[in-house]
DNA sequence: CTGAGATCCTGTCTGC
DNA sequence: TGCAGACAGGATCTCA
C-alpha cells in the first residue's frame, strides 16, 4: 500500500511526536508478519530512548540510544499510529508503550514487517535495493541508464525496487500519465527526451503527493490517524471509464505484472 | 541471467 | 441476504 510519499508522511509525523520518548514496553501479538519477529527486541528496546526516525526506501527506521535500529515496513495495509488509548484494535500486532503514549503497528493483511537491525548497511533487507528518487544521485541520466539496459515494460521497471525504490502502482501510473508515456512501452524504447520528461514527472508527482500527505485508498493513515489527500489529485489511477482531464478520451485499464494500470491511449504514446 | 506470474493474508465491493 | 469472485499501496520466490 504505502509508497514513498505515504511512508515519508508517517516518518514526518512520528518525528514530530515521539522523539526523546522512552520505550517502556513492547507487546507482540502471536500473528506472524512477513518475517518472524525478533523477540529479543522486547528486552533490548525496554528503557531505550527514541533518538531519530528516518526513511530508507519504504522502510521506517526508528533509531534509539542502543546499537539496534527498529525497522518497519507497512506492506499493503500497514498503519503506524500514535494513540493514547489503551484499548486494542483488531490487527494491532506490535504495541510500543512509550513515556506518555503508544506507538501501534497495525496490519490487516500482514504483508508488513517489524525487525531489529544492528547495521543498516549490512542488512539483507536493504542490500538489493535500488536508488531512492530523492537521492542526489538520482538524475535523468541515471534513469536513462536503467531504461536502456532493461527489456521489461517501463511500468514494471519503475515499480521494481531493485531499480528504483519507493514507486508503487499509484505513482508509477500517475508519473507515466504525466509524462505522456504508455505503461506498456518497453523501457529501452524510451528516447532521451521521454526519459527526461518521465524523470521530471516522477519527482513532481512524488513531491506533490508528499505535500498532500500521501494517498488514502483504504487503510493508509498518518501517524496521527488522519488520512492523506493526494487521492483527490489522481489523474489516471482508478479512473477507468472516466474522461481524461486532458483530452476527454476514456481512461482504460490493462494488467501489467499483475497490477492494474490506468492510461489514456490518446495522451500517452 | 532476466522477466512474468503466483503467492502470502484479510477485507470490501460487485454481481448473481 | 448469501455467497462466489475480483480486487487492493508490496515484496519475494519459482519457473520458463
Amino acid at each position: 500500500m504505502p509508497e514513498l510519499p505515504e511512508v515519508e508522511t508517517v516518518v514526518r509525523g512520528l518525528r514530530n511526536s515521539i522523539i526523546n520518548q522512552t520505550i517502556e514496553a513492547v507487546d507482540i501479538s502471536d500473528k506472524q508478519l512477513r518475517l518472524p519477529y525478533h523477540l529479543e527486541m522486547v528486552p533490548i528496546l525496554r528503557g531505550k530512548k527514541i533518538t531519530d526516525i528516518t526513511r530508507y526506501a519504504k522502510y521506517i527506521i526508528i533509531h534509539t540510544n542502543s546499537i539496534y535500529k527498529l525497522v518497519m515496513h507497512l506492506g499493503m495495509s500497514g498503519r503506524l499510529t500514535i494513540s493514547g488509548l489503551a484499548n486494542k484494535e483488531k490487527h494491532d500486532h506490535v504495541v510500543f508503550k512509550l513515556s506518555n503514549t503508544q506507538l501501534i503497528f497495525n496490519d490487516a493483511r500482514r504483508f508488513g514487517l517489524v525487525a531489529l537491525v544492528e547495521n543498516l548497511d549490512n542488512s539483507k533487507l536493504f542490500s538489493h535495493l535500488g536508488i531512492d528518487p530523492f537521492a542526489s544521485e538520482f538524475t535523468w541520466e541515471c534513469l536513462y541508464n536503467l531504461t536502456k539496459r532493461s527489456k521489461s515494460l517501463i511500468k514494471s521497471l519503475l515499480m521494481n525496487a531493485k531499480c528504483i525504490v519507493g514507486i508503487g502502482n499509484i505513482y508509477a501510473t500517475e508519473s507515466l500519465f504525466s509524462a505522456k508515456i504508455l505503461p506498456n512501452r518497453v523501457a529501452s524504447s524510451l528516447s532521451e527526451v521521454e526519459v527526461v520528461l518521465l524523470y521530471q514527472s516522477i519527482i513532481e508527482v512524488l513531491s506533490k503527493a508528499i505535500d498532500s500527505g500521501g494517498s488514502t485508498l483504504k487503510d493508509y493513515v498518518h501517524a496521527d490517524g488522519n488520512i492523506g489527500q493526494f487521492q483527490n489529485s489522481f489523474r489516471a489511477y482508478g479512473r477507468i471509464n472516466k474522461l481524461c482531464y486532458e483530452c476527454n478520451h476514456i481512461i482504460q485499464r490493462i494488467q501489467i505484472a499483475g497490477r492494474s494500470s490506468f492510461y489514456c491511449a490518446n495522451c500517452q504514446k
